[in-house]
DNA sequence: ATTACTGCAAAGGATTTGCATGTGA
DNA sequence: TCACATGCAAATCCTTTGCAGTAAT
């Protein structure tokens, strides 16, 4: 129910900004990514369906996106990544082993950080973090 | 009382490494950053001592001390910065109003990853996250 | 005396920018 | 129509690398 194509154009449009073809291709490819997504891939992807669509073009719109609250952006490793702003927040974790990626409801962070703005005043705005660590299978596998 | 030259100097060579000035010195000009210190401050202050060091030299010796674990390593906003490696893991929490940054003991986090650990069997690994929000006095400001 | 480390300069990759053109509202 | 958005190519920024020379142990 959530996430309607529909959604995204009417918030684009809702600040005088246009929908074109080129913002949709994005942000499918985006979507398509589930997960975290590079620039690269979602570069590629734009690319299968599109040749006139320009690397400049996808930065410029991830930008876009993200200064829209439509896509969220992380740091993993150095590297951008990007993923659809879902309605409910997330973070995850990351294996430093294997790589696999899970996912981790906002919940516990939150109760997290209420206790930091008690404490201490700050207000964290984080919706989206990247723990690493190691997975309950490469833990196994080390010992 | 803690992590005097000695300690580094000790450490480093004890793993058939060799320590030269200019380790001494990029190990200097990250202590002296207090916080964070992006690679141009640490290369800046380095230079106002010796015109003689090379910026890949600080690139190849930043990498070098946190291999080492001398020095930890993060990530702000597309820029790496740096910091000793203290005893006690701590992190930090930066407003986007006004770019000041805290302190934030790990305790409280390692409640939480304690927490993920028994739901999910990850094991978090972050020794150092950097939480972005708006400290007390910019939340004042904004009201 | 080794061989790790450094300086230098050049290469590399990712991202941004200027400008003319195209196009959604 | 007309400002916003795009394509293209060049520029920029940050970081890494190859190699020959230097210096720590």
């Amino acid at each position: 129910m959530p996430h309607q194509k529909l959604d995204y154009a009417a918030k684009i449009r809702e600040c005088g900004c246009r929908l074109t073809p080129q913002r949709e291709l994005i942000l499918d490819a985006v979507c398509e990514g589930g997960g975290h997504t590079t620039v690269d891939e979602i570069f590629a992807r734009v690319r299968a369906r599109s040749k006139a669509v320009n690397l400049a073009t996808v930065y410029r719109t991830l930008d876009f996106l993200c200064d829209m609250g439509l896509v969220v952006c992380a740091e993993i490793d150095g590297h951008r990544v990007f993923e659809i702003a879902s309605a409910r927040p997330h973070h995850h974790l990351v294996c430093q082993a294997c790589g696999r990626v899970e996912r981790l409801d906002h919940e516990m962070f939150q109760t997290l950080f209420n206790q930091i703005e008690r404490q201490r005043g700050f207000k964290v705005e984080m919706k989206h973090l990247v723990l690493f660590g190691l997975c309950q299978d490469c833990r196994n596998r080390e010992d």
